[in-house]
DNA sequence: TGATTACTTAGCCATATGGCTAAGCATGAT
DNA sequence: ATCATGCTTAGCCATATGGCTAAGTAATCA
């Protein structure tokens, strides 16, 4: 297991860092400049330059160089995988609620809590 | 930034491996054994434990010992605060939409394309 | 021309991640 | 009592991640 959807694999790893989880709010907002998206962060401007670079990498945002400054500006279409995937997930899981229960149920009973 | 959302950030990280992903698909067919979850992986055992504890530790999974066995099961809550965070970003995306399109086609016709 | 500004590249460092083997330990079967 | 099964722990290894400083390069501005 470690070929497939190397897609949602980029996609989940950008969204797990909480300073790139707000430079994409951030973002949303309206395209903005490296230094200008660094500057909330307290973060030097090569450590979120790599920040922006799993961004892109993971198609979540697009950079254009204007002169000596770079925009960078959301991409809204890139979460699709993401939303493909957990509404998937979450028929599937949903589906199986009763059984689930039921086993939760039987556990309860039978060891009393977890572990 | 460095402190906010520890769970968005688990459970982000979580979901960024396929191996974890997998299992979790299969756990969505019902709870299963860690020997019967590692089967499949081509993986070793102590491997797979620690994915499933990565699991557990976002709380996507729960796990219960019955006699020398572990059974492993989804917690379909789980997803909520994801869920949560992606509709949030859409619903900001979606309303910048107008003013992102405007962005890129000025870009287009300035630098012709990126970079 | 020369100084700023805004990135960019290179490279170091500590920690985390994902894989493994080798033992250990408890439970179920013989 | 013994042995097999199923997990668990400990620890090694290579690579990745996230932070930094220092030293470029390229575009403005004075």
């Amino acid at each position: 297991m470690a070929k497939h959807d190397p897609d949602l694999s980029l996609l989940f790893h950008a969204l797990s860092d909480p300073t790139r989880r707000a430079i994409l709010t951030r973002l949303a907002g309206g395209p903005a400049a490296v230094t200008d998206l660094a500057a909330p962060t307290g973060l030097r401007l090569p450590t979120v330059m790599r920040h922006l670079a799993v961004l892109e990498e993971a198609g979540l945002i697009a950079s254009a160089k204007e002169g000596r400054v770079r925009s960078c500006a959301i991409v809204p279409e890139a979460l699709a995988p993401v939303h493909g995937w957990l509404d998937d997930q979450r028929a599937l899981w949903e589906g199986r609620l009763d059984r689930l229960d039921d086993y939760v149920m039987r556990l309860m009973k039978e060891t009393g809590h977890d572990d």
